[in-house]
DNA sequence: CCGATATGTTTCCGAACGCAAGCAACTAGC
DNA sequence: GCTAGTTGCTTGCGTTCGGAAACATATCGG
């Protein structure tokens, strides 16, 4: 068990870094969007009003609450992302989907589901994605609210 | 198809953000090593001459060799790593696991197998980390020697 | 009402990375 | 052996990130 557990973290530790370079170069040059722009921009596509809060935002990515900051900042200045006041809360600064942001991130997760599509083609059937799929949601569901 | 592949690499994403949050705290205070230093000196572990290249270790690592330039800068001052030419290429620098090294990386590893016990024990059968383990490892296989 | 504490956000600083450029050494074709 | 192209490694520059600190606001206990 031990064993298998380890060979289970690194082997997927590797992975992703292998996805990420396959991803993100292409996801740049069409989009114009890193890959943690995209799964921020996927996390507000499926929130209940289009928006979130940053430190929300910060927890569901892994990332700090600066780092949030930093991010939004250059997208809000390209229109895709807004920012919204909580009527209660004068503290609380809300991320929101613009609709154009809406338009990008539609665009970009065909690109992403295009090459997810191909790097499961040759040697996984269908039937093995789907168990992959759901060992991993197992981990990503100890976290706030899961994608997809 | 489509969106079970796009499922299974997002939450592939979303798990490594997870898992190197929870890893790399530990294993920076405990053993002064980054993730991506452990995994380097895994490689070298399980290299035939405890050395590889630095564009070996690059493309394993899948970062860029200046990041495995840098990298192995403060290792080798800490006499972890070394550095060794090759008799036939002046081009090539191996870089090389001491002494130091493995008995510093055989600690990390534990702490690794520990706390990845930990993320599969509750939810987890045995069964099931293996077939996660397997699933991804058909990923890394496309890459350059796979670890473990 | 008021001080103490907690929470959300931003800014500053240092660390880590990729890319482009540069250098050294190897290889191929002539 | 000479030139041209390739490969391995390093350096400089710009970008991105986490952690600490600062600040504003909210909440709680008296």
């Amino acid at each position: 068990m031990t064993q298998t557990s380890f060979l289970a973290v690194i082997r997927l530790l590797s992975a992703q870094a292998l996805l990420e370079q396959k991803f993100s170069q292409e996801l740049g040059s069409v989009h114009g969007l890193s890959l943690n722009d995209s799964l921020l921009m996927m996390h507000l596509e499926q929130a209940p009003l289009l928006r979130l809060s940053r430190v929300d935002l910060a927890k569901r990515l892994c990332v700090s609450p600066s780092t949030v900051t930093r991010m939004t900042l250059p997208l809000e200045k390209l229109g895709m992302l807004g920012r919204e006041a909580d009527a209660r809360d004068a503290r609380l600064a809300y991320v929101t989907l613009t609709d154009t942001g809406r338009k990008v991130i539609l665009a970009a997760r065909q690109t992403l589901e295009r090459k997810a599509k191909e790097v499961f083609k040759d040697r996984w059937s269908e039937d093995e994605v789907a168990t992959l799929a759901d060992l991993l949601g197992r981990l990503t569901a100890s976290q706030p609210n899961d994608l997809v």
